[in-house]
DNA sequence: AGCGGTCAAGTTGAT
DNA sequence: ATCAACTTGACCGCT
């Protein structure tokens, strides 16, 4: 019933995702610089297979797909086309493989774009560079089948519901691609799920109920209330966040979190529903599996 | 081989 | 005013 998700990477497994920066490349020619690109990007899609083929024959239904898989795309000067890549069409290819098997073994993917992605800004080049790394995102999603592109709702600019109506505002105008796969997620800083819901409802755009952001920044609703009013903006399979706190839950800093999910902080909510919960704990793929442990085995 | 400095981007809040 | 934190370390270049 409940599928666990896996977040972008791997604690033990041998299974890495390569990076680059602007300044190194930019340093070199445009050849010299898209067939280095061109490596880093083939690696990161021979890399997801390998993490799908993890996540099967350990019974990971779901894997968030880091926003650098393909990095720097839309980059103003080191941004690229696939077709300008070397091998390009290649590596689609095996993005298109990696759609098909996760596919063919219900694993679902799902990406959570970086926090420069900002719908709500005040300020339009702010917002047109993030619509133009959501149509990367919806890209890449297409040929994996990734149905979820999470965002936050972003800053509040000292007015919550001047910047909620620009939010909306903003997602109306968004290309269909990137449209079908949106979601919004609270956050541990500005936006509660009581915030967010009526945009979600005027939207049609389902929430990420993330329960540890909800924890750090309560609303007054419960996590019993929120659950069911977050299911009913899902037309398709829920996805949900748990996390545990690094600190606990007494004094400090509740929002780093720790390397494994606390059982207790598994919603008793969730365990008989049909949805999505991705992990969000350091230890990655062995938090997934003490969790799954928890919930599944014992009793 | 190991380690330190650095890395595109936005916003907030602690110092 | 500066800076770490955020979904997350990985990378190059020096020793």
């Amino acid at each position: 019933m409940i599928r666990l998700g896996l977040c972008c990477i791997f604690h033990s497994q041998p299974i890495s995702f390569r990076r680059a920066t602007a300044k190194y490349l930019l340093a070199k020619a445009r050849k010299e610089r898209l067939r280095s690109l061109a490596e880093i990007c083939r690696h990161n899609a021979l890399a997801l297979e390998q993490a799908l083929h993890y996540c099967q024959a350990h019974g990971i239904g779901a894997f968030r797909i880091n926003s650098q898989i393909l990095p720097l795309k839309t980059h103003p000067q080191a941004g690229y086309d696939m077709k300008d890549l070397p091998g390009g069409e290649a590596i689609v290819a095996i993005f298109r493989r990696c759609g098909a098997f996760g596919r063919r073994h219900g694993i679902r993917m799902t990406f959570h774009p970086d926090q420069f992605i900002v719908l709500n800004s005040p300020d339009p080049q702010v917002v047109e560079r993030s619509v133009a790394d959501l149509r990367y995102h919806a890209e890449v999603a297409q040929w994996v089948h990734a149905d979820v592109i999470n965002l936050h709702a972003g800053g509040v600019y000292g007015d919550k519901q001047s910047a909620l109506a620009r939010l909306r505002a903003n997602i109306d105008r968004l290309p269909a691609s990137v449209r079908r796969r949106l979601t919004l997620e609270n956050d541990d800083r500005s936006y509660t799920p009581s915030d967010l819901l009526p945009v979600c409802r005027a939207t049609g755009i389902p929430l990420v109920y993330d329960v540890h952001h909800h924890r750090c920044l309560p609303d007054g609703l419960s996590v019993q209330h929120i659950t069911a009013t977050a299911l009913a903006t899902w037309q398709r399979e829920p996805l949900f966040h748990v996390s545990s706190p690094l600190n606990g839950w007494t004094g400090g800093d509740c929002r780093p979190h720790h390397d494994y999910i606390d059982p207790g902080d598994f919603p008793r909510e969730w365990r008989k529903l049909s949805l999505t919960v991705e992990v969000e704990a350091k230890a990655k793929e062995l938090a997934v599996q003490r969790l799954a442990a928890a919930l599944f085995n014992d009793r």
